[in-house]
DNA sequence: TCTGGGGTCCTAGGACCC
DNA sequence: TCTGGGGTCCTAGGACCC
């Protein structure tokens, strides 16, 4: 097996406080909060089906079975049991929780544990609206915010004027107020003196639960916890630590940090160490510029390259026009495009190929893909197919450098291997 | 009837440059 | 001609997260 994640382990740095660059080692350790939306799209759902309250419900399974609005008023809803198809389950309530359903299971998996649970359509343009309110509503609060995604937050707490009086309880509970004030949703938050146990904590409580810990409550309230709750130790780590009788965050903290690092790696073996310790140094990270941006789909049932080329060609240029176009309403061009293949076995490969120069040009990007597509062996039936943008620049950037004349160096290299059936580069020539 | 879609980060080997 | 180390880029795969 092959598990090598890295995470920085270097020393606490010093912390930045004020401007100017100017560092202060400050005596009091950071307070960081992790605010994790309790059950979200489904509680989002609930907003607008507030019949559905204290019901078993499922969100997931693609765009299809939207609830039946009748004449008088009442809604009729599809059932797990109606479902057919590949979809999986993004988020179900705590009803749902409790007969065995969770996120990432199948639909069809999901229908046989509870066959009378509601199924609702994900609607992420909602989702992304409330999203939006309840991190704003924090911000407003703590404006050292680090977006995780759809549904959760890092906010860094420790310069708030009289945060530390009682550890984060007061700001920790107007955080609540205020998300509860904006969206109607609780939220669960966890309050520590790093970005590693707050998400341990956020967990501790849910739903609507704030939980607080200083270091010296590691021992009896972090050890106990499976290894498997630290984020970052996932399923093939989880099964290599039971392996080794590791099984608890604690009987991690108790193994040699050279035991470790012999049998997960240097970094990611020393970075377990640090973790079960609940030593983490990562700052809360304010803005950061994508890396990739991708489209993909699973089709409903497996395509071959031959027998199906005119819909497997119909849905690649699908893709590509939609990646071509999320980059032009984010403002990016690419100049490595990929693909993702997904065989009837699941298993996948990826090509890649790097252009003379950034484009965003769907009919370029087409072209790229399908020369990816011709390295690979297509005998075996497919599911998936993506399409992949990385090596991203703004498009504000590449214009300006192209204005100034900014000598954009291209590597010789690149082009002497150049020799291939020309793309057309429709922007960003160098 | 297994297993979505959109991401990040890490590793590792080879090419190529200095 | 041989030896070689460091650094970066490119590509492929995989673990992990929301």
């Amino acid at each position: 097996m092959h598990v090598q994640l890295c995470r920085s382990v270097e020393a606490q740095p010093a912390r930045k406080v004020g401007g100017a660059g100017e560092h202060v080692n400050n005596a009091a350790p950071r307070l960081i909060a992790h605010l994790d939306m309790d059950a979200f799209y489904a509680s989002v759902e609930l907003l607008r089906y507030p019949d559905l309250r204290g019901a078993a419900v499922v969100i997931g399974g693609g765009q299809r079975y939207q609830p039946l609005q009748r004449a008088d008023g009442s809604r009729a809803y599809a059932r797990l049991r109606d479902y057919t198809g590949r979809g999986v389950i993004t988020t179900s309530t705590y009803e749902a929780r409790a007969l065995g359903v969770h996120s990432a299971m199948g639909v069809m998996k999901a229908a046989k544990l509870a066959p009378d649970a509601v199924l609702l359509p994900v609607d992420f343009d909602q989702y992304r609206r409330y999203s939006k309110l309840f991190k704003t509503a924090v911000r407003a609060i703590a404006p050292q915010v680090e977006d995780r995604g759809i549904d959760e937050i890092y906010a860094d707490l420790s310069e708030l004027p009289g945060v530390h009086a009682d550890a984060g309880r007061s700001v920790g509970l107007a955080l609540k107020q205020a998300v509860h004030a904006a969206t109607g949703l609780t939220c669960s938050v966890g309050i520590t003196p790093n970005k590693l146990l707050s998400k341990l904590c956020s967990e501790f409580d849910k739903p609507d639960g704030l939980t607080l810990l200083s270091a010296d409550q590691i021992p009896a309230r972090i050890w106990p916890l499976p290894a498997r709750r630290i984020n970052g130790i996932g399923p093939k780590a989880t099964e290599k630590l039971a392996g080794l009788g590791l099984h608890t965050i604690g009987d991690l903290a108790g193994a040699a940090p050279q035991f470790l690092i012999e049998k997960f790696g240097k970094n990611y073996g020393a970075w377990l160490h640090e973790a079960a310790h609940g030593r983490d140094s990562r700052e809360v990270v304010t803005h950061s510029e994508p890396v990739s941006i991708s489209r993909e789909t699973t089709f409903e049932r497996d395509l071959h390259a031959v027998h199906d080329r005119a819909t497997l060609g119909a849905i690649f240029t699908e893709l590509c026009t939609e990646l071509a176009g999320d980059l032009a309403s984010k403002g990016y061009a690419s100049k490595t495009i990929g693909i993702k293949l997904r065989f009837q076995d699941f298993k996948s490969v990826t090509r890649d190929l790097t252009l003379p120069a950034h484009t965003l040009d769907a009919a370029a990007i087409r072209r790229a893909a399908g020369l990816c597509l011709k390295r690979v062996d297509l005998t075996r039936r497919l599911r998936l197919l993506g399409v992949r943008a990385g090596a991203l620049a703004r498009v504000q950037d590449l214009l300006a450098a192209q204005a100034t004349a900014t000598p954009v160096p291209p590597r010789a290299r690149h082009e002497v291997r150049e020799p291939r059936s020309g793309y057309s580069l429709p922007l960003f020539e160098p």
